[in-house]
DNA sequence: GGCGATACGCAACCACTAGTTGCATGAAAG
DNA sequence: CTTTCATGCAACTAGTGGTTGCGTATCGCC
């Protein structure tokens, strides 16, 4: 019998797509294909460097995959790894979600149980 | 049209959720009804006073509420708050499972064209 | 070929947060 | 009353998201 909600999660994958300014790079490259630092930098309220440094960890966890191209660099999204992320997002949320029912059930067992003795 | 996945997401939730430590510590509120700083710092890697700022942020965001109660502090979850967080996570997954799907079959219609165009 | 514009990478610095240790306080128990 | 135990507060460290500044390489054009 698992005692403790699965939480079999890549850390790293979790915390890549943790950070808000992350999800929105992902969610810009998923809508435009691909984009380079400087590009993607003209869209989102940070620099350009912020926008490299997220790209690099987005890369390490392989998110997404940057090939340079001549004087750019560009990068574009990893549909499977995202997919991977996706799956343990709604993984995490459905555990927690099955637990708080089960205490929901069993919340309102005790309280019938309750109604019971006082009606004996 | 939207051209941007929701993103409708109540920052400090999500953030409060999104530590590793706070999820876990989340669960064994879950499991064990109620716990203290001291009590649950015991069954984590980490020290009281970690558990304790922890308990803060949740406490501030909703997701717990502490009652004192004599000499100690005793924590509890809240269902409804927790319902909403895990609900805002199926969101995101959701969205941008969508838009994995939607990109997907778009380039298989590409696909198609192409091989088309050679079968000419 | 040479030169300006552009895209990049690196490094230093700031702010915030998760973690620690150390200490003082207040309630419970003997 | 004294001891014990849980808490809260403060100071300090490490890591990270963000910035600015600077050096370098590539592209496009004259």
């Amino acid at each position: 019998m698992t005692t403790a909600v699965a939480e079999a999660v890549d850390d790293d994958l979790w915390s890549a797509i943790g950070d808000p300014t992350r999800r929105r790079l992902l969610d810009l490259l998923l809508l435009e294909g691909a984009g380079t630092a400087t590009s993607l930098s003209q869209q989102l309220p940070v620099t350009r460097q912020a926008v490299a440094k997220h790209l690099g960890v987005l890369d390490r966890v392989g998110l997404v995959h940057g090939t340079p191209a001549g004087r750019e660099r560009r990068y574009r999204v990893d549909d499977a790894q995202l997919a991977r992320a996706v799956a343990q997002l709604a993984s995490v949320g459905s555990a927690w979600d099955a637990r708080l029912r089960r205490i929901k059930r069993i919340a309102e067992a005790i309280q019938v149980a309750r109604n019971d003795q006082e009606a004996t």
